[in-house]
RNA sequence: GCCGAAGUGGCGGAACGGCAGACGCGGCGGACUUAAACUCCGCUGCCCGCAAGGGCGUCAGGGUUCGACUCCCUGCUUCGGCACCA
């Protein structure tokens, strides 16, 4: 390279991306540098998952923006001697292709493979290095069958269940889980339609069985908001549930029992009043005649409740008394029975006893409705009869119980537990722990998705469809004209079976999965996508999961990120596989909004099309300008203006490698004066860079990790055209640039590379193959340390002072 | 209301408790060019000053420290999540 610099120095070739890109990418597929050997064990495995795209047409700017800096950890990975898997797949079952294919009358599945035609074209000009071979489809009889497949054993496990109960119905997407009703207004996570309550029998896994042991994130590297964000939605509340029973009255024997959940069993003595969810199973029973009209008109309004607005929580209280009465375990006492909407019929017990003096929501509903309202907790000295203009919540460690009979003067804390432990005595209390977590629903009443694989006979009623009998397909051809009804309703060929049991006519289930299900287990079956005997390979899954890098969206922190840790705890309890955990570390990218700092969607106008992009700069140029833009959590609005920047970078790359000796008209350029002192800054600079920049790949600062290569790039540009570049202080710079720059700009850093190697009369070898470069540690070591000289806090002077040196003799 | 994250030049953003503003964009000036584009070089936080230099600066206010963008407290603003969870 030194030498043969002089020689051609006015006419260097251009650096034309276009002309080399394509190249390189034909040629590593050629070469199957992507492919990955599963069955390799002499090199430590890597296994790196990104969230699988939804086909919905056309890339944006933002797919890349997950997925260019994850092909640099796999190939940065690569580099280190590691076996990396990097598949990809494609999430498509779900709502929108059936919703084109209603609108353009054509079939979703037809309309969904030319989309993901269209995106694996545009993924690999990213020049990524997906595995392709181990690629799945969702929607593929053979991927979904085996959702199916765990549907029954989940059944035969007890973690599936068919139940009747009020779930969230959205009129597009028909029944949704609970995580997937969003905001105040209670709105459907994909469509946006609001959503209603409606009675339906439903299919649900049982994953709150698993409550406890998600709140375990031990030995899980994921960022701290979703963790939290999991915490909260699982809403572990330790409490008690005590048992109230209903007083005779002229209409009803009385004695029923009345299960409340409560968190304060210390301040039992302080309920005026009960309250129950309108849909209560004891309210038609307690009913007094005389308020059953006022009762049923408030259960048919709560039922509707969604519909009307709920802007607040602070709306005013409503409820409606049912005219019997409840007793108070602990004293005897007599207190009225009311319900309301603030009670919700699927938490806890659904009923609560209310302490208005100690809990804002029983207080303004007391307030609203004239209730009485007793403290039974004060703060000493603090009296125990006076007025309270607001509840009293404080938990401080010397209030005292008041009004509490012989539980008077007792700390809080300890008054709880004496009297939870003295009705424990005859059944009327235990410590309980109580979640928000619900189990997940997920049947739904569309065509587009995995068919639940059940029979309804009228003979044996639900009758599971027999393994061997799997997949249910899902018919091609339907009629989905009309409202977007599922067209399964009324496809008589796929309705009509006969029973596996008596062999009579039956009806199979027409409801579909929820698609979080086949997102949940795809990293498994990336694993041996082929395999026809079973889901996935037991041996594969043990040799290569937990996932070790997960990358993708934060806007799944509660729906998928959860269905995936859930579903790999049920696979683990059928037996299907060991792990109990499936990704070890987890990194959230933030979002690329339109340039308009919204969402970007084709119905906004606000798309970013890479293919113009790479046009116009080239893929590297565009993966780096991604990784450029600021940290990778962060994303932010589309802002193409400091592209340019990021390809004159590479623009000086190219030149610095090529044309080490050359030096534009105009330039002037400055005589060396010592040449050793130079070459040894360049050196310095080089392995510091190395250094700097292995610990940026390594934790994921791509943003930093640019601006270094282009700090050591400018050093160099400094150095062209002078006697250093004659230098192997030099030439070391430039070999660690473009391995620096390898994992990131892959194209060109394989080109200069291979020109390199020409020029030398070396064998080419790919730049990929090769291994990431070690730094001198002495050469980044600081010899000296400038240490700043400071005056009441004002910089006064600096002295430079050899590292090392004690407080003692810096002091001296 | 509760939980979480974040507030730094004109802009995107850097900064183990140690020279705030790396790197890039934009802007200004210059070289090259018949000219322009490209490329290259220099300057570019704000204020005072011809200059040397000085003052002020990381949302606001307190605190800890020899020293705070960084740690602690209070408040404000923005973004994300939750939505009466007893």
């Amino acid at each position: 390279m030194t030498e043969s610099g002089t020689a051609d120095r006015t006419r260097i070739e251009r650096y034309e991306p276009t002309a080399i890109e394509p190249r390189w990418q034909a040629r590593w597929a050629e070469l199957g540098l992507h492919r990955t050997d599963l069955h390799d064990d002499r090199r430590p495995k890597f296994y790196l998952l990104t969230m699988y795209p939804y086909p919905s047409g056309d890339i944006h700017i933002g797919h890349w923006y997950i997925k260019t800096p994850t092909d640099a950890i796999a190939r940065f990975h690569r580099m280190h001697g590691e076996n990396v898997f990097l598949p990809i797949g494609f999430d498509a079952f779900g709502l929108p292709a059936e919703n084109a294919a209603i609108s353009r009358g054509i079939n979703p599945r037809a309309w969904q493979m030319a989309n993901i035609e269209n995106m694996r074209r545009q993924l690999r000009m990213m020049g990524a290095t997906f595995d392709w071979e181990a690629e799945v489809v969702t929607a593929d009889p053979e991927y979904y069958r085996w959702n199916q497949w765990f549907f029954l054993r989940f059944l035969e496990a007890g973690l599936a269940y068919r139940a009747t109960s009020p779930v969230d119905w959205c009129p597009n997407d028909g029944t949704l889980a609970r995580e997937q009703v969003e905001g105040v207004d209670r709105r459907c996570w994909r469509c946006g339609a609001k959503v209603e309550k409606r009675d339906l029998a439903q299919w649900y896994l049982k994953v709150t069985k698993y409550a406890d042991e998600l709140l375990d994130f031990s030995g899980l590297d994921w960022p701290e908001p979703v963790k939290t964000m999991q915490t909260n939605w699982i809403g572990r509340s330790e409490g008690a549930e005590l048992v109230f029973t209903t007083a005779p009255d002229d209409h009803q024997p009385g004695n029923d029992e009345v299960r409340i959940f409560t968190t304060r069993p210390d301040t039992l003595f302080g309920a005026t009043f009960m309250v129950l969810a309108p849909e209560h199973p004891l309210v038609e029973k307690l009913t007094r005649p005389d308020r059953r009209a006022e009762v049923e008109a408030y259960v048919a309004q709560a039922r509707a409740e969604t519909e009307i607005e709920r802007l607040s929580t602070d709306r005013e209280k409503t409820g409606v008394a049912l005219g019997a009465d409840a007793i108070n375990p602990i004293n005897g006492e007599r207190i009225p029975i009311w319900i309301a909407d603030y009670v919700l019929g699927g938490y806890g017990t659904g009923a609560i006893m209310a302490v208005p003096a100690h809990d804002e929501r029983d207080f303004a509903f007391a307030r609203r409705f004239e209730l009485p309202i007793l403290r039974v907790v004060a703060a000493p000295g603090a009296s125990a009869v006076d007025a309270m203009t607001e509840a009293y919540l404080a938990h401080a460690a010397d209030e005292r119980l008041v009004n509490s009979g012989p539980y008077d003067g007792m700390p809080a804390d300890e008054g709880g537990r004496a009297i939870v432990a003295k009705l424990a005595g005859d059944g009327r209390a235990k410590a309980t722990v109580t979640y928000r977590l619900r189990d997940w629903l997920i049947s739904r009443q569309r065509y587009w998705g995995t068919p639940i694989p059940v029979i309804y006979c009228d003979r044996d009623g639900i009758v599971p469809v027999p393994d061997e009998d799997l997949p249910v397909r899902l018919p091609d051809e339907v009629d989905y004209r009309g409202s977007g009804e599922n067209p399964l309703t009324r496809d008589e060929g796929f309705l009509r079976v006969d029973c596996p049991r008596c062999g009579g006519t039956a009806r199979r289930e027409t409801d579909t999965m929820d698609t979080f299900i086949d997102s949940s287990w795809y990293w498994y079956r990336y694993l041996s996508p082929e395999r026809s005997s079973g889901a996935v390979d037991p041996d594969m899954v043990a040799r290569w999961t937990p996932v070790d890098q997960y990358t993708g969206g934060a806007e799944h922190a509660v729906m998928h990120l959860l269905y995936a840790r859930e579903f790999t705890k049920m696979m683990r309890d059928c037996g299907i596989i060991e792990q109990s955990e499936p990704f070890r570390r987890l990194f959230n990218q933030g979002q690329i909004l339109g340039a308009d700092g919204e969402r970007m969607s084709k119905s906004r106008g606000n798309v970013q099309d890479p293919d113009e992009l790479v046009e116009r700069h080239g893929a590297d140029t565009v993966r780096l300008f991604l990784m450029f833009m600021g940290p990778w959590d962060q994303g932010g609005p589309w802002n193409p203006t400091g592209i340019g920047g990021v390809h004159r970078f590479l623009n000086r790359v190219w030149t610095v490698t090529l044309d080490p000796h050359g030096r534009p008209a105009g330039d002037p350029a400055e005589a060396v004066a010592d040449v050793g002192a130079a070459g040894r800054e360049l050196r310095i600079a080089a392995h510091r860079t190395l250094h700097a920049v292995s610990a940026d790949y390594q934790g994921l600062r791509f943003n930093t990790m640019v601006a270094k290569l282009m700090e050591l790039t400018n050093l160099l540009m400094r150095y062209r055209g002078t006697v250093v570049a004659d230098t192997a202080d030099w030439d070391e710079a430039v070999r660690l640039l473009l391995l620096m720059l390898a994992p990131s700009a892959p194209h060109i850093a394989e080109e200069l590379w291979s020109r390199r190697l020409a020029a030398a009369g070396e064998p080419w070898r790919s730049i990929h193959a090769e291994r990431w470069p070690e730094w001198d540690a002495a050469l980044v070591a600081a010899r000296t340390v400038e240490l700043p000289i400071q005056v009441n806090g004002k910089l006064r002077d600096k002295v430079e002072l050899p590292a090392g040196l004690s407080q003692a003799e810096i002091e001296r």
